[in-house]
DNA sequence: TAGAGATTGGTTATCGACAATCGATTGTGT
DNA sequence: ACACAATCGATTGTCGATAACCAATCTCTA
């Protein structure tokens, strides 16, 4: 029989050519691991969160499959899919490439030059960032760092290379980026924004590489 | 009643801690791409080549979404699966981030130095990919190619780094490397890797960051 | 006691089925 | 002839069920 099937409410009440149901699980997932909710090490059921989710397996499982694509989980064979618990080693890859392709990435977008509109939309963010840089409030200061730093790069117009840096820093996020805020760095580092900003406006490539340079030292252990 | 289910015969005959179906249907589909059995532009249906593979829909649908997130493939929705076609921009955006990734790569590795024993394996690797080197064995020779390629890479010892260089590569084999074969370039090409080996084993950093630089030009339309 | 082998508990990996959805095609009215 | 609505065919997106599987626990024997 034709029964209204149970609705699966979202995150937004929209219903704009509505998302899939998998890419509303990622995003949920992806939260979970950005806030801490689910912890690096430990094991969890896609079934178990796809009930909770009032969804069958199917998309959660898809889900969670194209996060482990990403390097934020790791399939765990019958057992489960495990977040990624990042070795020293494993920090200090993701570091190298940051260091190699953001830094790079946002150097030559001081090179090409910013529009008037684009810096104004950029010095905003580096308020709204600074002033949310207060220790209660990590998950969204990291949500608007993360939006700072991939406008920048978004401005360079390699749209896979924005990819791979978000992907880079997701990665740094998903294991612990609270070091931060245990030692009141949070302030610090928001505060380099506003150089980096100048800098990058000022089209003075080789200053802005070595602010970020130094800026991303941050998210090292 | 354990009834032995339809043993949904692989490639290889070999029992090995199973790689599942859903790996499987991952290399079937990469190599259907690389050697143009699924052509750029054109939509394939996960289920159809389900039952061609006689598996059901499940696994070769994750196996798709997996080559999707790849950049290899784009879902369309309820029609099926796109293999992709770069546009010329989009060629620009990989030959880029090459250039940027993997030459700083290989040129890290002269610096870091090589072993004898690598030394000779990739000598080897110089040879077999100069002597598949021919017009009608394009598929042979390309995978020759990424193999020589990405084993410089590996001996730096930072996996994301080679799995994103990995698949910048593959994302510039599907939409046609063919130019090569057409234009009779593909010896030429290949007569690079033994300069490019010899500047590696002599740690001359620069050297061999100019031809790699000099090398990916090939992979230009 | 110690160790091999069976049992258990929980999870996935895979299956087959079906409604929702999309693009193309056909039909209709002006 | 042309715009627009209804229909059609194909494919996905999602579902619920189940066997295969892994790790850990328990049992039994030497």
């Amino acid at each position: 029989m034709t029964e209204q099937r149970n609705p699966v409410v979202g995150i937004s009440g929209l219903a704009e050519s509505r998302p899939t149901l998998k890419d509303e699980a990622v995003s949920i997932v992806r939260r979970a691991l950005m806030s801490g909710d689910m912890q690096p090490g430990k094991i969890y059921s896609a079934n178990a969160l796809a009930s909770q989710l009032g969804v069958s397996n199917s998309p959660v499982r898809e889900a969670m499959m194209a996060l482990s694509e990403k390097g934020l989980l790791e399939v765990v064979r019958n057992r489960g899919f495990r977040v990624v618990e990042l070795s020293p080693d494993d920090q200090r890859e993701v570091y190298d490439l940051r260091m190699l392709i953001e830094v790079t990435a946002v150097g030559r977008v001081a090179d090409q030059g910013v529009s008037t509109e684009d810096g104004q939309r950029l010095a905003t963010m580096v308020d709204t960032t600074l002033a949310a840089a207060r220790p209660d409030n990590m998950i969204d200061y990291l949500e608007r760092d993360q939006e700072f730093h991939l406008s920048m790069v978004q401005l360079l117009g390699n749209t896979r290379m924005t990819k791979i840096i978000e992907n880079l820093r997701d990665q740094s996020r998903v294991s612990g980026s609270y070091h931060l805020a245990e030692r009141g760095l949070l302030v610090a580092s928001a505060a380099e924004h506003g150089p980096i900003l100048a800098a990058l406006l000022s089209g003075n490539r080789n200053l802005v590489e070595s602010l970020m340079t130094e800026h991303l030292s941050y998210s090292l252990p």
